[in-house]
DNA sequence: GATGCTACACTTACGACGTAAGCTTGTTAA
DNA sequence: TTAACAAGCTTACGTCGTAAGTGTAGCATC
């Protein structure tokens, strides 16, 4: 009467960490990172949550090595390529990672500890800001206000209340709408009927528009430090 | 042998929706989002957890009520200030409420149905931009690249391993170096020694540097549209 | 074969969580 | 006096992360 326990001569293929964060991501992709718990994580691998253990040391390390996953997806900046449009594709690329996973972003700011993933990512990107010829300082400023303004734009992508579909969307806008607008917010109102609710309105489109005139401007301040000296740090040394 | 109450003749001043939020952000600075629950804020206003539904329908619509009050600290932009020193006063507002509040941001990322200050503060900002004679789709532009930067440097600073003081800071800096620096991230690890690791290092002073940055290439942008007929919509209307 | 080791799965159990449902009590209006 | 209400309290349910212990398949060694 015993059960049949597998077909499989070997119990199953075992699990492992990586099978386990990818079905992690899988998890949030389909369901949300909010009902991601390791009983129905372990469910979705035919497995008690307990097992799970043998692979992540805690639920922390599972979300840590999650990130870490979206961030080996975004494609580090080419080698020998010019800097701007290495990091206009790099910027690109990590934009697409964070819309695929939307719960990233979430998670991002909640955990201070970076994966390989991530780190060799952040050396990548400094290691060609460094490669054009900008100074350590510059090379802060520029990695600070890319990498800002894009994981600014995956935030407001994931908090857009805006559906996939136009229709969603015109649906969502009219609830917000008739809710409470009308005499209170004038402006939004006005631009919320005049571009938001048009045809063919994506949100998505602006990335390019504020993705370029970073980069503009950080060719701007690049020429200029390049034929002006650096004045010195502000703070005595020890 | 009935246990004294309260000295006062009204039981005790009553809860309020308003006291509760309060309580909630306190709480969250104090001690951080992830340890606030309803029992523990129940116990910080010295009441059952089950009294603050009188107050709140439930947990989301506090967190709600916690964001919005962040929102309602930002200084919302002078009205008829000229439109880039009032942006540039209200981003130096925004960053600060969420520095005040790191959690905020973290909430931001996965709450999406806005409150009044929120809304108020977002219709502030059009209407400043409208004033100044942006377009409809220039105001969207500026909008979204400015905000985008504000919330992703909340979110990098948010995130960020660092401690509050130098001495912290170069712990942790330390800490992190030893573990996997060296060979592997050899640009990630100059970069540290070099900039990170310096006496007076603060990141908040990075906040400026690109704000202006992408407020000069709006004001640039701006005067272009000014002397150029805006293009038609890409799609036709229904 | 027998023995013991390791890897990896399972089971049980605990305290904390959000919150539904119902109960109690002080205050106010009729 | 009494009825209604506001705003507390208590109990209870299902879910969560995870500590601790148990079971067993596959292997190396004797």
């Amino acid at each position: 009467m015993a059960p049949p326990p597998e077909p499989s001569p070997k119990r199953r293929l075992p699990l492992s960490r990586e099978r386990v964060l990818l079905a992690g991501v899988s998890f949030a992709d389909e369901y949300g990172i909010g009902l991601l718990s390791m009983r129905k994580l372990g469910e979705a691998v035919s497995v008690e949550a307990m097992s799970l253990y043998n692979h992540v040391a805690n639920k922390d390390e599972l979300l840590d090595g999650m990130v870490d996953l979206v961030f080996a997806e975004i494609e580090l900046p080419a080698d020998g390529a010019e800097w701007k449009t290495a990091m206009r594709q790099r910027a690109v690329s990590a934009r697409r990672a964070l819309a695929r996973h939307p719960w990233a972003i979430a998670l991002m700011s909640t955990r201070t500890s970076p994966g390989p993933a991530t780190l060799r990512h952040h050396d990548a990107v400094i290691g060609s800001l460094r490669a054009a010829g900008f100074s350590v300082a510059m090379t802060a400023h520029a990695f600070s206000t890319i990498d800002c303004y894009i994981y600014g734009f995956a935030l407001q992508e994931a908090t857009l209340p805006l559906g996939d579909t136009e229709e969603e969307t015109a649906q969502v806008a009219h609830t917000m709408m008739e809710q409470f607008l009308g005499e209170k917010y004038p402006h939004l109102t006005e631009f919320t009927v005049e571009h938001i609710l048009q045809p063919g309105y994506d949100y998505g489109c602006e990335f390019e528009f504020g993705l370029d005139l970073v980069l503009d401007g950080l060719e701007r301040s690049q020429g200029a430090a390049l034929s002006v000296p650096e004045p010195p740090r502000g703070g005595a040394g020890v």
